[in-house]
DNA sequence: ATGGCAATGTTTCATTGA
């Protein structure tokens, strides 16, 4: 079995010890981080080690940072997407582990708003993020590409996808670019299981949305062909969204039988 | 239409997030 979560902790200072309890009870091979917000000099390293996982961890000051954690030691690590491409930000990473499977942990641009400057550099991070994969990979490669995509696919992901139609997550241009990455040849493992509305990943921190659950599905576990038709299972753990202190995201957890 | 909540650094406000 092997068993995959990406979750955008929004800041991994903040939710330390929220992290380390989740590796515990769950014990994934491998957990993706997004939202790090900080510098790899403020990761917890000894105290993940120290649980058993190692960590390869693309930070950045007060913004953005990825990590993957895994139980096995990666063969290779490779940060945003290669010498080919300035972008500074720290929002992708991708380490192959010794069962041959490519881990990747995305944090995708927010966007803003439709028409503004950020939003001009998320469809163009999607474009970089798709050459990245043709530069680097074959559809016959065992990939999880997994993270915060700030995306909804899907009217089916949205709350309320009247009120919300054409907004930031929503607009076809998003949607378009997102689908342009996903045309390498992906599969949207939590939709291989579950086809209903109403199930999501990310609920606002404002106006008790949780509660409500007026939310959106925009952390994703993609997998390609030779992954994805061993996925036995997936979900999203709502209990991390409760409580003390959580993220605005909760994980979500993949798990594949080989 | 707006703000509401949370986190970080530029810190008692501004910026960003989604």
């Amino acid at each position: 079995m092997f068993k995959v979560v990406t979750w955008n902790v929004n800041s991994v200072t903040m939710r330390k010890d929220r992290l380390l309890a989740f590796l515990e009870r769950e014990r994934p091979d491998a957990l993706c981080l997004q939202e790090l917000k900080g510098i790899e000099e403020k990761f917890p390293f000894s105290e993940l080690e120290a649980t058993g996982y190692h960590a390869s961890v693309y930070g950045q000051k007060a913004y953005n940072g990825v990590a993957v954690l895994s139980l096995k030691k990666p063969l290779e690590i490779r940060k945003n997407f290669g010498a080919a491409d300035d972008d500074e930000a720290a929002r992708f990473i991708a380490v192959k582990l010794p069962n041959d499977v490519w881990v990747m942990s995305a944090y995708c641009p927010n966007g803003q708003a439709p028409g503004s400057e950020k939003f001009g550099y998320k469809l163009d991070w999607f474009s970089r993020l798709r050459k990245y994969l043709d530069r680097n990979h074959r559809l016959t490669d065992k990939i999880a590409l997994v993270g915060d995509f700030n995306v909804a696919p899907e009217d089916l992901d949205v709350y309320d996808p009247v009120a919300l139609k054409d907004h930031i997550h929503t607009t076809k241009a998003e949607r378009s670019s997102l689908k342009q990455v996903i045309g390498f040849g992906f599969y949207d493992t939590f939709r291989l299981h579950h086809k209903e509305a109403g199930l999501y990943s990310w609920w606002d921190y404002r106006q008790n949305s949780f509660v409500q659950n007026l939310g959106l599905r925009i952390d994703m576990i993609y997998a390609t062909p030779p992954l994805a038709e061993f996925c036995s299972a997936s979900r999203i753990d709502r209990g991390e969204r409760e409580g003390d202190k959580p993220s605005d995201h909760a994980p979500v957890i993949a798990e594949f039988d080989f």
